[in-house]
DNA sequence: AGCACGCCGACT
DNA sequence: GTCGGCGTGCTC
């Protein structure tokens, strides 16, 4: 008799463990690591999960009852995908089976079907290794002094690398970012030792561009894609190809990092400072930490890829757990344009210098911050937002010609005045881009100017002159690099309320300049300071340390990790309770919002499992302990929030 | 989540 | 004496 030790896929935290079921005879060779599988929970539910392992023995052996049917024969929980969906939910007060919903795309039965059919011949449940593809591409230079790639490959070792700023030609003639053609080689490198390599890039154009630069190095049989764009069926026909056993290079988005690649060589995330590499699914793991955790485990490299250095890839290589190297490349020629009267000139006198004669030679960028004509109008006189005077919405405009209406009523704006200074005239905001894109096509007559943005993105202009206007992260690439960047809007992108704003914005400013070609005017409009100076100076690195000493002092993130604690005053007080005996760790509130606390959590890194175990704790108290805490009340009552742990939002500072 | 077990009030 | 109320706890 043997067992079959299952994780079950359930949300609820009470049954994030391992249960025992008896393999019945019938079964017997069917039930193996890794299938999926039906079986009986008390009272005559049925759940479904995945078979982590077979025992000889079990605790339970008496209460243990027997898997009712196997799903299907494919081992889709890789042993390494469930050491790494276990480690990453307990980091992250979450449940195992939380990630695992990440990690292991939809069952398609057709396609499954399909490719199980192609394994005919091997053992079940084992896919036939493919022969080995003839003479591949040549290798592409690594360009990377001082690393030895393939010794990092064996030995695992962990770098921050700096991509080279500006495009370059593909072998078929096309564009890629020069960051795209880095990573590519590395991959490249990676399958040529016989080790799969996993790139990670935070969205889909990402994927399409280094898709172009991999083609040249990497024969498309051995390259899989997995990313959001792809139809459940294409997505779950790569993740079956990367189980089989032989390697590949995997390219995709967030989910990518959990992906079963067979001898895994290498880790390469792009840009990790993106908010895109942030899952908005729980247990919200990051893909940095996901792919920390997984280069750790499975002994690979991992290499953080940018233009610029995220402050918490800074820590890392303070810490000495990233060496930090660099593409060697020209510096970026960056100027800076103050404005004389803040806030008057949007686009200062040398932005037009620059963009005109840069016009005479290729395409110029111009980065705006929003997109669309204007999203809000504001009183010519005291500057304040104009409001509709029925409901108290924001005013804005559809189009140039169109009249002022109420963002959230309607309501036609006709004899408006300012509720504040009674000023009847208004002015727009800030430009969005199709705005600027008017504004420019009127002092520029005889130009062609393009936009994109979020809506409508371009991802490629050719290399003969036009005004490129684009939302920030929206930025086609040009064939041959831009003749200029102007990066306007930039007092208005600080502005936001954030801790992260000035690496967001050096990091979006920095991808933009990286589009220019080599030695290309680049104008920052409008902002001076330490950032500015960074941009500048192109020295990142230098910037992100100055922000984590800060963050140091003051204890933020990411100099210190935290945990946003919410729910019932009751529970949130009992969860704090639990964090009493530890040191390094300190709360901030709780705060009360609508009956519901919310209390922040900060905590040193070496803390982290002590405070995610007791909060763990905590949580799978509050859901199985007295579930109506005032059972007076028998009616509808308002139903009592139950206690959410979230570990390291970025959302709280 | 759902369901079984368990310990106090009205009943054939 | 028993039936059943729902609060409490468990799910291999």
């Amino acid at each position: 008799m043997s067992f079959a030790r299952v994780v079950l896929d359930s949300p609820l935290p009470q049954l994030d463990r391992l249960f025992d079921y008896r393999v019945p005879p019938e079964l017997e060779g069917a039930v193996a690591p890794g299938v999926r599988v039906r079986v009986p929970l008390r009272g005559g539910r049925a759940a479904r999960g995945y078979v982590v392992e077979l025992a000889e023995r079990s605790e339970f052996a008496e209460a243990a009852r027997d898997v009712a049917a196997v799903v299907s024969p494919a081992r889709v929980l890789d042993p390494a995908v469930w050491r790494l969906a276990r480690e990453l939910a307990d980091r992250a007060a979450g449940s195992a089976n939380d990630i695992l919903r990440l990690a292991i795309p939809p069952r398609q039965a057709r396609v499954e079907k399909a490719f199980l059919g192609a394994q005919q011949g091997a053992p079940e449940g084992v896919p036939a290794v493919q022969p080995p593809a003839a003479a591949g591409p040549a290798l592409p230079e690594l360009g990377v002094p001082g690393l030895d790639w393939a010794g990092a490959v064996q030995r695992g070792e962990r770098f921050a690398l700096t991509a080279a700023p500006g495009p370059v030609r593909l072998e078929d003639g096309g564009w890629a970012g020069g960051w795209a053609a880095a990573l590519a080689a590395l991959a490249a490198h990676c399958l040529a030792q016989g080790r799969s390599a996993i790139l990670c890039v935070p969205d889909y154009r990402d994927v399409e561009q280094l898709a172009r630069a991999l083609s040249a190095v990497v024969e498309p049989e051995r390259l899989v894609r997995l990313d959001t764009r792809q139809s459940e069926a294409a997505r779950y026909r790569g993740f079956l190809r990367t189980l089989l056993p032989q390697p590949v290079v995997v390219l995709g988005n967030r989910s990518a990092v959990y992906a079963p690649a067979h001898a895994l060589g290498a880790i390469l995330l792009w840009d990790d400072g993106d908010p895109l590499h942030r899952e908005p699914l729980a247990p919200y793991v990051h893909v940095r930490d996901a792919a920390l955790v997984r280069a750790r485990q499975a002994g690979c490299a991992l290499v953080l890829a940018a233009h610029g250095r995220s402050p918490e890839a800074e820590r890392l290589v303070r810490v000495g757990w990233l060496r930090a190297v660099s593409v060697p490349a020209p510096r970026p020629h960056v100027m800076l344009a103050t404005a004389a009267e803040p806030g008057s000139a949007r686009i200062p006198p040398l932005a037009w210098r620059t963009a005109r004669e840069a016009l005479r030679t290729g395409p110029v960028l111009v980065q705006v911050g929003q997109p669309g004509h204007s999203p809000v109008l504001l009183c010519a006189e005291c500057r304040r937002p104009a409001r509709c005077a029925r409901c108290g919405g924001p005013l804005r405009k559809a189009s140039a010609s169109a009249a002022p209406a109420c963002g959230w009523c309607g309501a036609l704006a006709a004899a408006w005045n300012c509720a504040h200074c009674g000023s009847e005239r208004m002015r727009p905001g800030v430009a969005g881009s199709s705005r600027t894109a008017e504004e420019l096509a009127k002092a520029f007559p005889n130009t062609r100017v393009l936009v994109s943005d979020g809506q409508s993105p371009r991802t490629l202009v050719d290399a003969r002159p036009a005004l490129v206007v684009a939302t920030r992260g929206a930025e086609p690439l040009a064939a041959g690099g831009y003749a200029a960047v102007l990066l306007l809007d930039g007092e208005r992108m600080l502005a936001r309320e954030s801790l992260f704003v000035a690496d967001d914005c050096l990091r979006q400013w920095s991808n933009a300049v990286a589009l220019a070609r080599p030695g290309a005017p680049c104008v920052l409009a409008g902002v001076g300071g330490p950032v500015a100076q960074a941009l500048a100076t192109w020295r990142q690195p230098e910037f992100a340390r100055r922000e984590l000493e800060q963050r140091a002092e003051l204890r933020f993130p990411p100099a210190v990790r935290s945990a946003t604690v919410t729910g019932a005053p009751d529970a949130v007080a009992e969860a704090l309770s639990a964090l009493d005996a530890l040191d390094d760790v300190d709360v901030l509130g709780p705060v009360e919002d609508g009956g519901i606390d919310r209390a922040i959590v900060r905590f040193g890194y070496a803390r982290g499992e002590d405070v995610a175990s007791a909060l763990r704790a905590a949580l799978v108290r509050s859901a199985t302990g007295r579930r109506r805490a005032v059972a007076a009340g028998r009616a509808e009552e308002p139903e009592l929030p139950r206690l959410r742990i979230r570990m390291d939002d970025p959302d709280v500072w």
